[in-house]
DNA sequence: AGCGCTATTGGACAGTTGCGCAATAGGTGT
DNA sequence: ACACCTATTGCGCAACTGTCCAATAGCGCT
């Protein structure tokens, strides 16, 4: 197994092991036992725990964000861009990924490798939004003073629901926070009510 | 000291320790050191430590709230009651009691127990700031057609924000925090901009 | 075949954790 | 003064943590 191939392995251990305990709870002795090797082993590829979590958190935090990147650049109307972007950032179907990221907010202030990451991914995102703002500002599609400040609300809105949906799980409905976070989208960019409504997941 | 009075101090110890290193890191023995008492004691009064951190976390929460119920009463104009509700709910002067929602909301998925306290104070948040906003709209100040949906928006955006703030420290001014809150609640309550501008922290 | 290098092992280390338990102190009611 | 009861002690237990390291296995090159 090569060098890459094996911290690919440790990153992929290391996500098992979160998705059922939790990012906070995984430890190396888990990580080396879902692997079937000794722990020595990961510290032979890593210098930190704290590192294994910071590349595992950010493997699936930055391989959603491409995976948006790519949906995004195929898309040219603004509107139908921002579109896209609510559904494919919301949590549906499995809350896992979400839960990656209230796990790296929680444990930022811990573990300052993670907080790193977590910080950049976050302000990937975000500029990732601004950018079809601005985008859909300039050829007259949206109306907007302060992109970055919009996208910054867009995104924290998106965050603050999907948290209670995640987190909480009854406490709101999933179509509700979907239909909540486009509407707060139409008024940030000056669209019509439902201009940015999203179908509802079956 | 009586029984109640015991919990009570043991609760305030497991306070004092968590804002010093996190609940997470909170351990008995911390609690004891810091009561000046033997570790075997919080076991008399509490049956595992999880239920000592639950009954911390939900002191917080419901103080907060219970205070800032008590701070609104006494507010009439409904404008300087959202505008006093954002100074109090976000994250001001040290970001202590926002990283205990952080930790509450990450463990929330695993935990019964504090999910259900989580929950239910989320929800009690949510309800403040919905009465607020239809006493607004009752006499003209506000025009808001869905106060349930627009109290859920404007507390995500500010939780959204205030995660940012204290998770990433320097990715967002706590300035900008404010000042972009109160834009996004102006807007869901069609004030002019600058209605609900909060004074910055000193 | 033999050399060398790295992947891998498995356990040691020093620390920590939550929890339980026998012993004791201290106060209350009789 | 005595008995009773609970609050409180302080230590021990077993398990767990991240990290480190000497020993070994095994593959690839000469």
């Amino acid at each position: 197994m090569s060098p890459e191939e094996r911290r690919e392995a440790i990153v992929d251990a290391a996500l098992a092991v979160a998705r059922r305990k939790g990012l906070a709870a995984t430890t190396v002795r888990d990580v080396a036992t879902e692997m079937g090797t000794s722990s020595g082993l990961i510290h032979h590829y890593f210098n930190s725990m704290d590192e294994v979590l910071a590349a595992a958190f950010e493997r699936v935090a930055r391989d959603d964000l491409e995976q948006t990147e790519v949906l995004l650049q195929e898309i040219g109307d603004p509107q139908e861009l921002i579109r896209a972007f609510l559904a494919s950032y919301a949590p549906v179907g499995d809350d896992w990924a979400f839960q990656l990221w209230l796990d790296a907010w929680a444990e930022a202030a811990r573990r300052p490798v993670l907080r790193e990451a977590s910080s950049r991914l976050n302000l990937a995102w975000a500029a990732l939004l601004e950018r079809a703002i601005r985008a859909g500002v300039a050829d007259g599609t949206f109306h907007c003073d302060d992109p970055t400040a919009a996208a910054w609300r867009i995104l924290s809105v998106i965050d603050g629901l999907a948290l209670q949906v995640v987190a909480h799980r009854t406490i709101l409905d999933r179509a509700d926070m979907l239909a909540w976070a486009a509407t707060a989208a139409e008024r940030e960019l000056a669209l019509p009510p439902g201009g940015l409504r999203v179908a509802p997941p079956q």
